[in-house]
DNA sequence: TAGATTGTTAATCGATTAACAATC
DNA sequence: TAGATTGTTAATCGATTAACAATC
């Protein structure tokens, strides 16, 4: 039997290289052409060693006394992401969460574009969104079959988010990005990423409950 | 000088924690009354002492050779995040991703809710969206002081950001919300979450890549 | 040259996993 | 009672942090 996908790369690492994306696209535009890890560090809020680390994993080398060049930088977490070709990609469920996904425009910059959409309601079928058509969702498997389409975008119920999983891998779907707060299963060979808003939520309600209890406390102690 | 709020918590057990919930919730749905870890694990494939680990974090004990009561655990989660008192929250930014997050019925569940919008645009303000009035963004801060808001929530473009987060710390608030694809500088004693979508997206796509390579290396070695 | 920065190796820290006694 | 499950303690694993040599 397959092993999981070996991720020689670390996760965190991972998470941490679209933040110094967006950084050094905001200095390009400054117009600044070197950095070092000291400078992202600062603005960034984390340790220069551990930046050089990740940057290292994109394959890029700096210059000793000097840094990074930006644009060069830029280029290499292009190419180790693979944003330079669109992933195109199909979304289920034409909801507010769906439109929201298909409205950003943010997602052209990392290669990613939705190029249709699809929905059981009747009277959501046959709208276009942002130019992406709502098609009815019975068509979606001979679809992504006929259009080689390999990501998909789940914004659907809950209850519906694992049908419509196994409907997109029935018509050769790979990785999957869902926005349900459900649990999917897919076998192996089939990644899914769970993008369930309500963990972040609840972590930052607890941070801040936690802050204000230490808070009282302190008050209290200081009295 | 007062140290970051201490996380006696792990970070990954509070992101852990609302996948049980609502894994829970739906068992409740189906009428089941006890669970064990074994059971959670196999379902949310995860290993049984971790999640033993995690719900214990809640103050929860479960009887041996038996396991959890569902209910019981359901309440225990929503005791430890304070999900029984609603948070309420202001919303920055009402276009789609703004719209979306008004929308998205599920927050509920979690003690969360989004009761006023703001925008700087003048043929969004005075719209109401799903219930929610949309109000000119300079009437934030007082608005925050006087009903007393402590969660923020941000949906603009990136270079809003910034800017936005300022206001609502002027205007008291303590817990930020972030969706824009911006990095957000905040004093101590204001919790930032961000919700950068490109990070996930990120990882997704270079798992599917790595999946794909290490598909064609497989494909190579069986010729 | 001197100082700053990179890159690498070692040490630390924290979370996960394994092992096992306690319990119903 | 026997077997399954909890709860706890110890071992492992992996990421972060620290230390330091190499380099421009």
């Amino acid at each position: 039997m397959i092993s999981k996908p070996e991720l020689s790369i670390p996760e965190p690492t991972l998470r941490r290289l679209p933040r110094y994306y967006n950084y050094l696209k905001e200095l390009l535009k400054v117009g600044r052409e070197i950095v070092s890890c000291t400078h992202i560090g600062k603005d960034l809020d984390l340790d220069p060693p551990q930046i050089r680390k990740d940057l290292a994993f994109t394959g890029i080398r700096g210059v000793p006394k000097v840094g990074y060049q930006v644009e060069v930088l830029l280029k290499s977490i292009e190419d180790f992401f693979g944003w330079n070709n669109i992933d195109e990609a199909f979304l289920v469920g034409a909801g507010n969460m769906g439109r929201a996904l298909i409205g950003y425009q943010g997602f052209s910059r990392y290669g990613f574009k939705i190029i249709a959409a699809f929905d059981n309601a009747p009277e959501i079928i046959g709208q276009t969104i942002n130019g992406v058509e709502v098609l009815p969702l019975s068509k979606i498997k001979s679809l992504c079959k006929r259009m080689n389409v390999k990501i998909g975008v789940i914004a659907t119920p809950a209850h519906a988010a694992q049908e419509v999983a196994e409907m997109m891998i029935a018509g050769g779907i790979r990785g999957i990005w869902n926005f349900a707060p459900a649990e999917i299963r897919a076998p192996e060979g089939v990644i899914v990423q769970n993008e369930n808003l309500a963990t972040g939520l609840a972590v930052l309600c607890k941070k801040l409950q936690m802050l204000q209890q230490s808070g009282k406390f302190r008050q209290e102690v200081e009295k």
